[in-house]
DNA sequence: AAGGGTACCAACCGCCACCGC
DNA sequence: AGCGGTGGCGGTTGGTACCCT
């Protein structure tokens, strides 16, 4: 009989956050910065398990994240890197600094993976039209054969990817830890591999403020929610040094003066000053200037990348790849070609 | 207006890797 | 080296909002 788990502790809330909880932890992390899950519960007196106020904390409460109204972009690098590491949702996150795990997996279930199934259905569909005059083949093998040709780009992306990477890995490829592409990974992208490889985030700034776009939940638990709670939250006036407790507050409040873009605007500006910044990781000490030190260290352990440790992460070729490629339309690419040029329909 | 169906997303669950003892 | 604790991750579920008839 294996330990049960800590959620099946007798007095152990579950369900949604109230805002009253959510107030609670983040004083609480205000105080002594995230970590040592196990004894939150204890310390806040709230009635949470370890794990609930981690999860709270990763993907609600801690700044920065940006929340809803995925841009094209974003929808892109996502389709690309779920073809390229599978439904590693974690590894993917860290390319999109603003995201959660928990977020792009849900967007990827709930959107992109019916995207790709209608593009797939469509495409079929096609084929199907091509092929059934005179023809009365099963629509299993017409699926099969239009599955397989999707396949097949899927894998010209994904050899073309490697390709980069290697590439970019033989210009370059001391301190560099590699992201794992192992074959089996690119034969099945499903395929588990072991958990907490470490993918290296790519640059860019530093998350932004919490972008609040389509609450519809009565209690759209946010930063933003927490602010109005929590006046200490936002408002905290910037101090040089001192505890950890207002590093939160100045990290929004640095944030929001270094990257006032709106939502809208704020993925391609990331994603440009990342691009901008390829050529040297080090850029981001601009970056990493406007969070003050204490900031950092309070928040080293995130789960999201860690900006001021980044040492030059190996996947900024690739990272540039997928910029290019986000620019396809302009110049034609013609990895866009071969990867979306039957997927006119899907971002629209 | 009401009821049913669907979409979305926050949260939970179980597994696993890492780390300290 | 082995073991247990802890945290991280991905899959799944349950609840709510929205849409359609």
């Amino acid at each position: 009989m294996g330990r049960p788990p800590c959620c099946d502790k007798i007095g152990v809330k579950k369900g949604p956050w109230t805002p009253e909880e959510d107030i609670i932890l983040v004083s609480y992390i205000q105080e002594h910065g995230p970590g040592n899950w196990r004894s939150v519960p204890t310390n806040t007196g709230l009635l949470r398990c370890s794990k609930s106020c981690r999860l709270r904390w990763t993907n609600y409460l801690r700044p920065g994240i940006k929340r809803g109204n995925f841009t094209d972009q974003e929808e892109k690098m996502i389709i690309h890197l779920q073809a390229l590491l599978g439904n590693r949702w974690a590894a993917i996150a860290s390319y999109l600094p603003q995201r959660t795990d928990n977020d792009i997996k849900n967007y990827w279930n709930t959107h992109l993976k019916k995207k790709l199934n209608k593009m797939q259905t469509n495409s079929s569909g096609q084929e199907n039209h091509h092929r059934s005059r005179g023809s009365n083949s099963s629509s299993s093998s017409e699926t099969a054969m239009s599955k397989g040709k999707w396949e097949r780009r899927l894998q010209t992306d994904i050899h073309m990817a490697k390709q980069a990477l290697c590439d970019a890995l033989s210009l370059d490829n001391k301190s560099i830890i590699l992201p794992e592409l192992s074959p089996s990974v690119t034969a099945n992208p499903n395929s588990q591999i072991h958990r907490q490889t470490v993918i290296p985030p790519p640059p860019g700034p530093p998350p932004g403020p919490p972008q609040i776009s389509h609450s519809t939940t009565t209690y759209a638990s946010s930063a933003e929610n927490i602010a109005r709670l929590l006046p200490n939250w936002i408002n905290k006036p910037q101090k040089s040094s001192h505890t950890s407790s207002e590093s939160i507050g100045t990290t929004q409040n640095s944030v929001k003066e270094q990257f006032p873009s709106p939502s809208s605007e704020g993925f391609e500006t990331s994603l440009q000053a990342g691009l901008n910044n390829n050529s040297n990781y080090s850029n981001n000490s601009d970056v990493s200037q406007s969070i003050s030190p204490e900031t950092t260290s309070l928040f080293q352990d995130e789960s999201k990348p860690n900006i001021e440790n980044a040492q030059l992460p190996p996947l900024c070729f690739l990272e540039k790849w997928l910029l290019e490629d986000a620019t396809a339309q302009e110049h034609e690419d013609n990895l866009m070609n071969l990867s979306f040029e039957e997927t006119d329909g899907l971002f629209d």
